[in-house]
RNA sequence: GUCCCCGUAGCUCAAUUGGACAGAGCGGCUGACUUCUAAUCAGCAGGUUGUAGAUUCAAGUUCUACCGGGGACACCA
């Protein structure tokens, strides 16, 4: 990565001026007019900016400038078109690395409820969990990922959608749960334990999220993990006997606490409620959702996850603590990210009150079309509160930005197709040289971009750079297209350009594929 | 009351994690189709970044205090 030399041409130049050892940082410059990259080095260090910039010299760099301390590095027009030779060389792989070092790397996400259908509020971790994968997977990790069902039949939820499938309780009646129930009816005859039909009916639930997520989302998990099968295979029970022999736990007033505080949360947590004066069970109280999720991650971490991902929804925010106590306690030493997505809200007073009041995910991928959801998703950071309407979505699926993006890919193959000649793929035989315009240098420096974002997102999980990258891509894209006709009548600058389509539409087609966004050939 | 997230153009959101003149889309207003796709391009208008201080070469970004919105504070999950 050009990004890369820079940094060591720098870093090089600060050691043989000062005989010091430092990281730099390079940057891209606000303006065009600046640069290419930039470094603030000399302001940081209080150097003199010229005196680094003469001492750098490199066939990559056309020049070098000081301005307002930054120094600017310009990159040539030689190795710019070199590029494209490159990423046409690369294909598919070109922005590929490897920073992951096949790090055994686990990202989980959605983990609905099985209670009812997914709502717009899961769409969120489910797009920017899904993408952040696709990322992590083309930097070089080994990705795994994984949905974690709460269907533990001593749950409350299930045992609240088993009084529901009993007829005991309204809380999550819907005509969709009361059309399974009706199909339910001779199986849950022979059921009086709520945990057991809950579970029932969860497990009926559960297939059609399933489904939802895999055929309309078209979101492939690797692992669905069930709470109830962390009870079956009795790892509640040895996490509870694992911490009880190395004193991590205690009784008070009845209940088991775990000592989070001693590893940096604010206070203990009951893992064993205190058990009911009528409860039969003798052994103790039932645990709490902390005690199974205990048991969950070390689970993750005992199959040796090194790097893992947890994204939740805002009202997990407060579980954070707990996991990352629990984390040191289990002595993890991989790297734990928890990730909270922020609420998506409606607008108020705007919904519209012939319908039910819940508007799923699927109301709004019918609505709007997969592509724009996504995109809709992925343009805004986690930590934004969403404010959303289907009113507005539709209005903004119209004139999306998505299209845009999609126009541009679309436009490329329009050219493609008309191109006379066939063999501009013949790599060998282009005069590169000839890309000399000021569209097209851009749109090559525009391209070579690519890795860098895929890093800096690998790196800080910032989804939201990817959507706008294919927007300032597409842009670049169509002022070439105004200002460089592909198709003209002389032979080898045509060739030439379309290398350089081909090569645009190499990355834009890696850029929405990262997104799961398709890259149609016609619009 | 304590903790977490947020407050940026009329609206929805960005801003390379402390950098250069705060940017996109939508909406509004002007222009450009005999052309490789006008789902496009060129241009104009729109801002005291919630308020007040502090830190420094440099603050939308860090710190403090307020104001406002949301969320979390269970022997729920």
């Amino acid at each position: 990565m050009i990004r890369e030399e820079i940094k060591k041409l720098i870093e090089k130049a600060v050691k043989d001026l000062y005989k010091k050892e430092i990281e730099v940082e390079i940057e891209r410059p606000a303006k065009a007019t600046y640069g290419d990259y930039s470094t603030n080095i000399a302001m940081i260090f209080k150097k003199n900016p010229q005196e680094i910039a003469s001492i750098i010299k490199s066939d990559i760099l056309e020049k070098i400038k000081v301005k307002n301390g930054f120094i600017n590095f310009f990159l040539s027009k030689e190795y710019l078109q070199k590029q494209v030779d490159e990423i046409l060389k690369q294909g598919e792989k070109f922005g590929q690395l490897n920073i992951g070092k096949k790090i055994k790397t686990q990202v989980e996400f959605i983990s609905a409820n099985p209670t009812g259908p997914l709502h717009i509020g899961n769409g969120r971790g489910a797009f920017f969990g899904d993408t952040l994968a696709n990322i992590l997977k083309k930097t070089g990790y080994k990705v795994t990922r994984e949905y974690y069902i709460n269907d533990a039949k001593n749950s409350n939820q299930i045992r609240e959608l088993g009084k529901t499938a009993l007829r005991k309780g309204i809380t999550y009646l819907t005509k969709n749960l009361e059309f399974k129930i009706k199909n339910l009816e001779a199986k849950l005859k022979k059921i009086s334990d709520e945990g057991e039909a809950g579970y029932l009916l969860a497990q009926n639930v559960q297939k059609d999220i399933k489904d939802f997520i895999e055929k309309r989302l078209k979101i492939k998990f690797d692992n669905w993990i069930s709470e109830e099968d962390l009870y079956k295979k009795n790892k509640i029970d040895k996490i509870f006997n694992w911490l009880k022999d190395r004193d991590l736990i205690y009784q008070k007033a009845g209940a088991w606490w775990i000592k989070t505080s001693e590893f940096g949360d604010s206070q203990d947590w009951v893992i064993i409620r205190t058990p009911h004066q009528n409860s039969l069970e003798n052994k103790g109280g039932e645990p709490t959702y902390l005690l199974s999720d205990i048991a969950y991650h070390k689970d993750k971490f005992d199959r040796g996850f090194q790097k893992i991902i947890d994204i939740w929804g805002a009202d997990h925010q407060g579980h954070v603590s707990k996991i990352k106590a629990v984390a040191k306690m289990l002595g993890y030493k991989g790297d734990l990210n928890i990730l909270i997505s922020q609420v998506v809200r409606f607008k108020k007073g705007k919904i519209s009150k012939r319908k039910s009041q819940i508007i799923t995910l699927e109301d709004l991928i019918n609505e709007v079309g997969l592509d724009v959801a996504r995109f809709l998703y992925l343009t805004k950071s986690l930590n934004t509160q969403m404010e959303f309407d289907l009113e507005l979505a539709k209005e903004q699926s119209e004139k999306n930005p998505v299209f845009y993006v999609q126009y541009a890919h679309a436009r490329i193959c329009s050219i493609l197709r008309k191109a006379p000649s066939k063999n501009y793929w013949s790599r060998t035989s282009i005069d590169y040289s000839l890309l000399n315009h000021p569209s097209e240098l851009g749109l090559i420096k525009q391209l070579i971009r690519f890795p860098e974002i895929v890093e800096d997102t690998a790196k800080d999980y910032q989804i939201q750079r990817l959507p706008q990258y294919a927007i300032d891509l597409a842009t670049i894209f169509h002022q070439f297209y105004r200002d460089c006709k592909v198709l003209t009548k002389d032979k080898n600058l045509r060739e030439a350009r379309l290398a350089l389509i081909l090569a645009t539409k190499i990355i834009l087609k890696n850029t929405l594929n990262l997104m799961g966004i398709s890259a149609p050939k016609r619009m």
